[in-house]
DNA sequence: GTAACTGCAAACCTTTTGCAGCTTG
DNA sequence: CAAGCTGCAAAAGGTTTGCAGTTAC
């Protein structure tokens, strides 16, 4: 996605531009897994070219929270909240327990189950969350 | 579960006897929901006749995942890691984000579908975390 | 020009740790 | 009695906030 495609995009959902946002959004956008702010951080500055301070990141993640853009997914990594592009078609992840690796998994196995269970429970369901450990191929050797 | 089969679990999962620890390992048992560490903490002094120190709760906890008495979920609340006993067979919540209610759901849906994702991605599957928000029949109203 | 955003530093909250004293076996 | 647990206080992360200066429109 470019930069115009970007602009556009927050100009749709009422975000102001600047620099770090785009930085940002592009990041988040660019990784296939979710990742901690602390981890945009990091990456940001080792371009020296770009300047960002930490409560930014935190304050444009919220940010794109609350739009709808990004999730923050509830798979802690080391006591650090993670985020991940809002890939509105419903996602889920395997993560390798050895090395951290985190690919996402085509295809939910859910539909059917929820239906079952809102006529358990009478529950409105909203959302799931799936993560599913296990050791990827180059781990088991 | 009495004091005495409290006693006799830690007996044979080589943890010494304590009085914070039986009544964390109580309080545990007898909710059906995870919860965090400061509400252990809370819950426990409420009760002036007991004395507990908020290091202590932590560090009780870590033993008992260690054991694998307890599991640190990563259904984390309010920036919280939450906890829950380990009931060996396997569990799922329902969580309502009106009240934040969580309730758990008997029977796991993801059987047949981790088969089929061995086969097609090669990894070893460990296990899974599943978590399905709603809103309660109560909250509906 | 003005409203909103950012950087910086400090505050805040959860979790961990060192140490001296107390408990369990 | 010895090993190990607890309380207390302080430290160590992660995250949030107030404020002054800067940027986008």
């Amino acid at each position: 996605m470019d930069n115009i495609k970007i602009k556009d995009l927050f100009k749709r959902n009422g975000i102001k531009f600047s620099q770090q946002r785009l930085l940002i959004y592009s990041l988040l956008n660019n990784k296939r897994e979710p990742i901690s702010a602390d981890d945009i951080y990091l990456d940001l500055i080792k371009n020296d070219d770009s300047n960002i301070n930490i409560s930014t990141v935190y304050r444009i993640l919220t940010l794109f929270t609350k739009k709808g853009l990004v999730i923050k997914s509830n798979l802690n990594i080391d006591g650090k909240a993670t985020f991940e592009i809002n890939h509105k078609e419903h996602r889920h992840h395997l993560i390798c327990v050895k090395c951290g690796k985190i690919i996402p998994i085509s295809g939910c196995p859910l539909k059917e189950y929820e239906k079952a269970l809102v006529k358990r429970t009478n529950y409105i369901i909203l959302e799931h969350n799936l993560e599913i450990r296990g050791i990827c191929p180059e781990c088991q050797r």
